[in-house]
DNA sequence: TTGAATTAATTGTAAAATACAAACATTGTA
DNA sequence: TACAATGTTTGTATTTTACAATTAATTCAA
């Protein structure tokens, strides 16, 4: 009979193992899907999280808020967004209460863009979906929210 | 009142979501447990992948499977894993029933760094845990569970 | 109010990661 | 035995990346 530390031990080194090899898989569809819109893989969580960003907060992102969310340098970032705004996905001005900072928001082209890529996306995550048993769906959507309500309390993340 | 539809592509839009952001979460945890123990993430990725396969099939890898499974090409995972034989993480021989293949496995110490970067995965992955209320903790590793088992069911991934 | 310290972003540079294509090695087959 | 098929490695060029130094804007303090 295993003592409660134990289980709580072997339940957390199961729940890694899982995240891991999800966070994998995951991670190839995310390029597969960033590919298929012509942008890499960071360009696309560049534009995923700006949007995120603006439609959430209703304010522009920094660049240095945005490296931090993506866990780049900030010179990676720098160059990143200097190809998106070449490619015209992305606008980079000066915020004008203080001009240090950087506003960040995407052009309607990027717009299109971010939704073309999170359509792709929808498709793979429709497709598993649907292998999940439709009893099992609502919970999983829950658990999901309680697992990233976690990760936003933690301060490892 | 939304239609059946609309509810059923609502939960995949937000499924999605919280799946790319929990994915870059965990993928910068990721990079961070890597960095604690000086190999890089896709190095990382190498021996937790070698690990599992031999524990749980009790073969070896080949560079083609493992290339497939980490979404990578076969000649940047080819001098990754030389760069790991180097490291004398690994072991790399050829497959003695057909001398094409490879046989991939960790050195003895390359069994202490894979135990070595799980302890700090699971250090985080303890803390996230921690923020998840007791009562939801059995569900949330079922519905992992399930997730995963409908990702492995489905032919994008 | 001016100069030093602070903060945000960019750029110079070098190192590392990556993919494609060609080459090499081994095995299967006609 | 020749040659097609399969698995891995290597040549090469490109891209990504981070660190450190620089530039630009702001704040703070004497």
């Amino acid at each position: 009979m295993m003592s409660i530390e134990t289980q709580f031990e072997n339940q957390q080194y199961k729940l890694r193992q899982m995240l891991q090899i999800l966070m994998r898989t995951f991670s190839i569809l995310e390029k597969e899907g960033a590919r298929c819109c012509s942008v890499t893989l960071v360009e696309s969580h560049i534009l995923f999280e700006v949007k995120r960003y603006n439609d959430q907060k209703g304010t522009d992102l920094s660049l240095n808020e945005l490296s931090a969310k993506l866990g780049v340098s900030n010179s990676t970032l720098s160059r990143q967004i200097q190809s998106l705004v070449d490619k015209n996905l992305l606008y980079r001005t000066h915020y004008n209460n203080d001009r240090r900072y950087l506003s960040i928001y995407l052009t309607p082209e990027g717009e299109r863009y971010e939704k073309e890529l999170g359509k792709e996306l929808d498709s793979y995550v429709q497709e598993i979906f649907s292998n999940v048993p439709s009893e099992k769906r609502m919970q999983l959507l829950e658990s999901m929210d309680v697992l990233l309500t976690a990760v936003e309390k933690s301060d490892c993340c």
